[in-house]
DNA sequence: CTGTTAGCGCATTCAA
DNA sequence: TTGAATGCGCTAACAG
C-alpha cells in the first residue's frame, strides 16, 4: 500500500510536509499543499491507523464489554453508544464477556483501546487497576460503580422508578407483589433487586423472600419455566415485576400456557421496555429505560475521562409506560 | 506502562530474548525463560497490540458493517460472528453503516482491520477495490455477492425456502399472497423479493405488483402504518409474507388495531424467526434463519480468505417453523 | 515554509 | 542460546 513516503516522493516533498497537510499541523505553501493532495489522491493513500496509534499512544478505539447481545436492551444500548462514538471518530469494538475469560482481557485489549465501557459488567479489581494504571478509563452503564475504583456509572434511580411502579400496582389493589431476579449473586442486575426491596419497604409492603424468584441467565425460556413451576406448585401472588424484559416476556409466555389471565389473575410489569414488550399479548406495562440518551451521556463521560476532566455518576430519569398487563 | 525493554532490563537479558519467550519463536534456556517470565509477572507487562500490528502488518481486528443493530436478526448474527471471532483471537468492531458515510470508511478502517464482514450491506466498487488491493478480504452475510468482486456470500436459498412456505400457504387454501419488501431499491433485502417472485412463479401463482407493499426502513412502525393504510383503502389479500420479521410483527400489530383476525382473515409469515416472533399474538409462522451456525461459517470463510485459501459462497439450509399465524 | 531525524514497541535477521 | 541492529509508518521537535 501507498505509504507516506511514496506520497512524498511523488509530490517531490519530504514526508514531514505530507504529515503537515494531512494533520493541518503546520503552515504549508498553498501550491505545495495542492501537489501533496494530488499525490495522495492519485495513490489512493490513507493513513495507517496502527502506525499512528503507536506514535500517538492513542488508538481512537473503545471497547464495550457486554453480557449478552441477544438481549435487545443491551443491543439497544450498544447501538446508541456506537452512534455517539462514531460522531467523535472513535471506533467501537464489543466483546461478549464471561467472567472466566477475564484474564484474557488484559492481553486482548492492551494497546488497543483508549477506554472501556462496562455494559452491565463488573471486573475484578486487579483487571481494573491494570488498565487504570495506563490511564485507560472505564465507564459503567446500567450497573453501579465498581467498589474502590473511580468508575463513573450511568443508570436510573431504581428505588424511585420502582416506587412509582409499586404505587401504580397498589392503586390497582395489589398487595402481594413478587419480583423475578437473576440468579447469579454477582450478577450486575442484583442492584435492581436491592432497589426493589427498598422501594417495597418505602411503600410499606416489604418484599418477602418467598416472593422473589430467581431465574438463571435472565433469559426468556428460563423465566417461563420458573413461573410454570412456581404456579403449578400452588404458590400465588397478584403481581410480579421482572428485573429485565426478556424474563418478563417469559412470565407472560408461562401465563399463556397456564391459562392465567393477565392482568385479571396476575399483573405483570417489566423494567426496560424493549420493542418486544410492546408486542406481547397483552402489551407490557414497563419502566422505560431511556436508551436513546444513554449513548450520548456515556460517550460524553468517556471523553471527559479520557481528557482527564472530572466525571461523575449520571442518574437519568425514566418513564413509566402503562400498557395493559397491569 | 511497562515495555519490553524494561522487562529485558529487569531480567538481565536483551529485548530479543523477551520476544523469544513471549512468542515461543526461539530456543531459550530454561533458566533464562524463568527469569523473563518472572520479570513480566512482576511488571504486569502485556504486549502492546498497536506496535505488534504495525510490525506484523496484521491487526487481528475485523470489522462488521451493519445496517441496524436494533434489528434482533442482525444483532443475533453479529453475536454469533463475534463468538467465533473471539475463538480465533480476533477482536471485532462493528460499524453502523449508512451509504452516505461510505467515503469515511476508508480512512476509518485503514490499517485497522484484517478483514471486513458485510452484514446485509453492499459497498461501492471503489471502496471494495481499495481494501482488496491491500489484501483486506470481504465476507458478505445475508446478502448475495457484490457485482464484479470476489466477495463470498453466506445466505439461504431463498427461492427454495419461499417455495416451501408458499406451498404451505397453498395447502391452507391461499391464492392471494402478498409480500412486504423494503422500499430502497438498493437495499440488500431486495434479493429476497426477487427470490419470492421466482418462487411464486414456480408455484404457478405469479406475484403481481399490486401485491407487493414497500415499507421504509424495514421497521415495525412503518410496516404497521403501511398495512393499516392499505387495508383501510379496501385492498384485500389472504396471506402476506414479510421480508424481515420486524415488518412482519408490524403487520400483526396493524391487524390487531384493525381487528383483522389472524389467520382467519389473513395469514401472516416471516422470513427470519427472531425471538419476538415467537411471542406475538398469534405466534408467527416463519422461515428460521440459522443464525446459530452463520457465525461459525462466516468466520471460517473469513479465515480462508485471510490465509489466501480459496473460499466460495455458502448456501445454508433453513427450517420452516409453523406456529399459528398461518 | 520545508527537511532531517528520533523514536513509539515490537519481530526478526544476522552475528556471535 | 543470546544480543545488536534494523525498520514497520507515523508525528513532532528542531534546524534550516
Amino acid at each position: 500500500m501507498a505509504t507516506r513516503k511514496e506520497v512524498a516522493e511523488k509530490a517531490g516533498v519530504s514526508i514531514a510536509v505530507v504529515s503537515y497537510v494531512l494533520n493541518d499541523s503546520n503552515y504549508v505553501k498553498e501550491e505545495t499543499r495542492r501537489k501533496v493532495l494530488q499525490a495522495i489522491e492519485e495513490l489512493g493513500y490513507e493513513t495507517n491507523m496502527a502506525a499512528r496509534a503507536l506514535k500517538m499512544r492513542k488508538t481512537e478505539q473503545l471497547a464495550v464489554l457486554i453480557n449478552h447481545l441477544g438481549n435487545p436492551h443491551e443491543a439497544g444500548l450498544l447501538l446508541r453508544i456506537e452512534e455517539y462514538a462514531a460522531k467523535h471518530n472513535y471506533v467501537l469494538f464489543f466483546q461478549t464477556f464471561h467472567k472466566e475469560q477475564e484474564s484474557r482481557l488484559k492481553a486482548l485489549l492492551n494497546g488497543r483501546v483508549d477506554g472501556i465501557f462496562l455494559l452491565g459488567q463488573s471486573l475484578k479489581e486487579d483487571t481494573l487497576h491494570h488498565f487504570q494504571k495506563q490511564n485507560i478509563p472505564f465507564v459503567s452503564v446500567t450497573t453501579p460503580a465498581v467498589r474502590h475504583a473511580a468508575v463513573p456509572c450511568i443508570d436510573l434511580d431504581w428505588v424511585f422508578e420502582y416506587s412509582r411502579l409499586i404505587r401504580l400496582l397498589k392503586e390497582k389493589g395489589h398487595n402481594q407483589i413478587a419480583y423475578m431476579a437473576i440468579r447469579d449473586q454477582a450478577h450486575p442486575l442484583s442492584h435492581r433487586l436491592s432497589a426493589f426491596r427498598r422501594a417495597m419497604d418505602a411503600e410499606g409492603m416489604p418484599l418477602t423472600e418467598e416472593n422473589i424468584f430467581y431465574c438463571d441467565g435472565g433469559v426468556l425460556p428460563a423465566a417461563c419455566e420458573t413461573i410454570k413451576h412456581v404456579w403449578r406448585s400452588g404458590r400465588r401472588f397478584s403481581a410480579i415485576v421482572g428485573a429485565n424484559d426478556l424474563m418478563t416476556a417469559g412470565i407472560l409466555a408461562a401465563c399463556s400456557e397456564l391459562g392465567v389471565d393477565i392482568p385479571g389473575q396476575l399483573a405483570v410489569a417489566g423494567s426496560e421496555d424493549i420493542l418486544m414488550s410492546s408486542q406481547t399479548a397483552p402489551p407490557l406495562t414497563v419502566i422505560h429505560y431511556p436508551r436513546e440518551i444513554v449513548g450520548e451521556i456515556a460517550m460524553k463521560v468517556m471523553l471527559d475521562k479520557i481528557n482527564k476532566h472530572p466525571a461523575s455518576d449520571q442518574i437519568l430519569p425514566a418513564r413509566l409506560v402503562e400498557r395493559s398487563s397491569v
